[in-house]
DNA sequence: TGCACTACTCACCAAGCGGTAAGGATCGAG
DNA sequence: CTCGATCCTTACCGCTTGGTGAGTAGTGCA
């Protein structure tokens, strides 16, 4: 399973880190998870318009996994779960913003050349 | 096919930056061509080691496409190709690097508990 | 004569990533 | 007594990604 049997011995740093937000979504997760904080499932879900379900349960799951998203379970009726990033998700998006700005400039520079 | 129909409509300049550095050994492409300034196809493949020539070359040119790297061909015998970043490759280069800096922690943090 | 070297190109194939759809546990509302 | 809300889980399936191995062109070298 992709799960378990990633993080192979890694050539630099920039595939471990790859590694772990590689996905769809993951990006976008990280970047709704620091612009608001914590949020339930469904929020995340309506937040990232066109994700399904299994995706984002799955990419959740991951990113738990991976020691970057804090899951805290209420055990109420109806179930409420909420999700925050940790210290390790919040520096990894601190190292993604370079990054981030780099395209968006370079979108910037596609769209009007 | 990937390589034309790429380049949606991004949500944020993260998958923007990540639609061009996505594939698996792109960002050590990358890294080669930054350390060693300008390499010949034969010579990346053997600094890569266990990358295919098919997706070598693939990789290449779609950073090519990309506007990343820079491609003289030297129309000799024995064919002779070299390979090297251009402005924006050597920007992203830059861009990447915090997220380098963060994969290698979390590698030492991974290995020594 | 024939093989090697270079930088590919092409055809085929396996794995897995991601999408769709359905189900399920629990309780309040109607 | 069924429906809806919430947060998933599972099964199935197609497309993309990446790997393998073969073929190509022109010349040098044994």
């Amino acid at each position: 399973m992709a799960v378990s049997a990633r993080r192979g011995p890694y050539i630099c740093g920039i595939d471990a880190a790859m590694d772990v937000v590689s996905g769809k979504w993951k990006s976008l997760i990280l970047w709704e998870l620091d612009h608001h904080g914590t949020r339930r499932f469904g929020e995340l879900r309506r937040g990232l318009p066109g994700v399904s379900e299994k995706m984002l349960v799955q990419h959740l799951r991951e990113m738990e996994e991976d020691g970057l998203v804090h899951r805290e379970v209420y055990r109420e009726v109806p179930p409420r779960v909420e999700y925050s990033l940790t210290d390790d998700g919040r520096s990894l998006n601190e190292a993604l913003r370079p990054l981030g700005a780099w395209g968006t400039q370079r979108s910037a520079r596609l769209a009007a050349p």
